[in-house]
DNA sequence: ACCTGTTTGCAATTTAGTCGCAATAATTGT
DNA sequence: ACAATTATTGCGACTAAATTGCAAACAGGT
């Protein structure tokens, strides 16, 4: 914990921006998470934070790679990156909306098959499969 | 084309819905594009159909199977399901906003197992790959 | 052509996200 | 440790996206 918070500042300093209490506070709370609405991001962070820099910071948190935006069904939620938490992707259960994180290394290394066919530089990707975990299939 | 439409109506009519004007459009200009932005369906619909509508008809749309929401970046865009047209994923240009369909059999079969390994009952899939285009990568 | 139930358009409203600016907090140099 | 400087935040207003209730209009059956 104490580590990840200190890459969190160094990763600011080395960008000249401040280490304040909210980015502390955004970066902490996705770390008790797997994942998060902004709406939950906003509530979680109670009178602590203006809805406005709950924005910003999760703006910001993106461009510098901390957090990445994941789609859930056509919501999206917001997780810490690979940098700071391991990068998966998701099986979510449409009847009680569990989120199962899946890593499956073959699998990047198809997107990048898949990109090269295409005569594509893949830079980012996102994998999301719906449909019924092994308590809701019956 | 004639039989698509005749598909349309016969999928409504099985669940008593109304064949109406405004459906048969939105449905006929989504036959006519790879995928469209809610925004984009709703200006392609001049003047013919009100905003609530719209969505209103996607939302049911889409609860018949009849299209789905893809995510393009955080946004999502509308196109007809995989029994209206070729399921596909998508490459998409950061640079340019071009999107580029890939049908990779390989990677149906590859969602599949990764579902079956989490003991996971696969109904819907997502992928989606964001890059640089050979015109874009420089 | 008429009747019944569904669907639509309209207007109002809620929700999500953004922006400018003054107040405040963090950093740097002394 | 303190003051000066600069970045960041909170606030309020605002724009855009999506939803809802209700009266008018339309589709489908008789």
């Amino acid at each position: 914990m104490a580590n990840l918070n200190s890459k969190l500042s160094a990763l600011l300093k080395q960008n000249n921006l401040s280490v304040t209490r909210q980015r502390q506070t955004i970066f902490d709370t996705l770390g008790n998470c797997e994942s998060l609405s902004m709406k939950e991001l906003i509530n979680k962070t109670p009178a602590m934070m203006d809805r406005a820099s709950v924005y910003r910071t999760v703006t910001l948190f993106e461009k510098l790679g901390i957090v990445q935006r994941i789609n859930i069904g056509w919501k999206y939620r917001i997780e810490l990156s690979d940098k700071f938490a391991d990068h998966h992707h998701h099986l979510v259960c449409t009847k009680c909306s569990k989120i199962i994180p899946i890593d499956a290394d073959n699998l990047e290394v198809f997107i990048e098959q898949v990109a090269a066919q295409n005569k594509f530089k893949a830079i980012n990707h996102q994998v999301e499969i719906q449909g019924l975990c092994n308590k809701c299939r019956d």
